[in-house]
DNA sequence: CAAATACATCAACGTTTCTTGATGAGGAGA
DNA sequence: TCTCCTCATCAAGAAACGTTGATGTATTTG
C-alpha cells in the first residue's frame, strides 16, 4: 500500500502529496558521484565488491561505506557467496525515486486556490 | 544539445551514459526536506518568499539559503517585482532529473560483456 | 526624509557526511 | 592449522552542509 509517495496514514487523496522525509533520504543517497557510479555499473547486472573496486578505483573501505549507504536507502541489495558479496540494484526503489521526481514535476490542478494561507501582510496582490 | 545526461564531449553513443557530476549536484539539491517542500509548493504556481516563509514556517534567512541552493541547481528561477521575489519551478530541470533516474533504472543491453576489467585475482567465476 | 517591508548575504557555530588507515571476521586453500 | 583473500566496521580527522542572528540593500509608504 505504501508506495513511497504518501505516508501510511496520509490524507484521503489530494493531488499526490509527496513523502518529503523519504524523498529527501532517497535523493541524499543519490547525491554522491561514487554512489551513482556504483548504481550505473549495477545497471548492467550484479557485481561483486572487488569488481566495483577495480572499476571505480576506490579504496575498499570507502566503497564499503558507499555500498552501505545505498543499501540502507534500499537502492541495492547484497548476496553473500563464499567470501564475496554481490551487489545488485533494487529496481523498485529506483522506481519510487522516479515517481517522486515526476510528482514534483507535475503541476497540481490549475492555479492555486489561496486557501487562507496568508493572514497578515500585504504580499503579492 | 546538452541534455544533462551526457557531457558535451561525450563518446558517440553507448547506452545512455549518465553525467555523474551533474546528477550528483542535482540530487544533492533535492536531498533536503525544506527544499522539497518549497518545490512542492511551487508545483502549484509562482510564490513569493514571504508566502513560502509563512507556509513552511521557516526563518527568513534559512529559506533564503535554500532558495539559493535550488536556484543554483537550476531547479527554480526568481522574478523580482517591486520589493518581492517570486520563485517558480524550472520544469526542464526536473525533467532532466527525471531522465537521470530513469537512466539508472534502465538496464543496459543484456548481461555484461566482461571487457577485460579484472586483471589479477580470481573473483566471481 | 524617515520608517517599514521584503529579501539577500555574512560570519559563527554545530551537525552531518566523506575519507583514510587500522582492525576484525569469515571463507578458502596450502 | 596457518595464511591469504574478501569484505565490514571502527575511530579520527577533514570537508561540506544547514541554522541562527546580525547586517545590508532596495523599495514602498507615510
Amino acid at each position: 500500500m505504501y508506495n513511497g509517495l504518501m505516508p501510511p496514514n496520509a490524507a484521503p487523496a489530494g493531488p499526490a502529496k509527496l513523502d518529503l522525509v523519504g524523498a529527501a533520504r532517497l535523493f541524499q543517497a543519490l547525491s554522491d558521484e561514487t554512489r551513482l557510479a556504483v548504481l550505473e555499473m549495477l545497471r548492467d547486472g550484479e557485481r561483486c565488491v572487488c569488481e566495483l573496486q577495480d572499476a571505480l578505483d576506490a579504496a575498499q573501505s570507502r566503497l564499503s561505506f558507499h555500498l552501505r549507504v545505498l543499501k540502507e536507502a534500499g537502492l541495492v541489495r547484497d548476496r553473500k557467496e563464499g567470501r564475496w558479496s554481490h551487489y545488485s540494484l533494487v529496481p523498485d526503489t529506483l522506481g519510487v525515486a522516479h515517481d517522486m521526481v515526476r510528482a514534483l514535476a507535475t503541476e497540481t490542478s490549475g492555479r492555486r486556490g489561496r486557501k487562507g494561507l496568508r493572514v497578515l501582510g500585504d504580499c503579492c496582490d
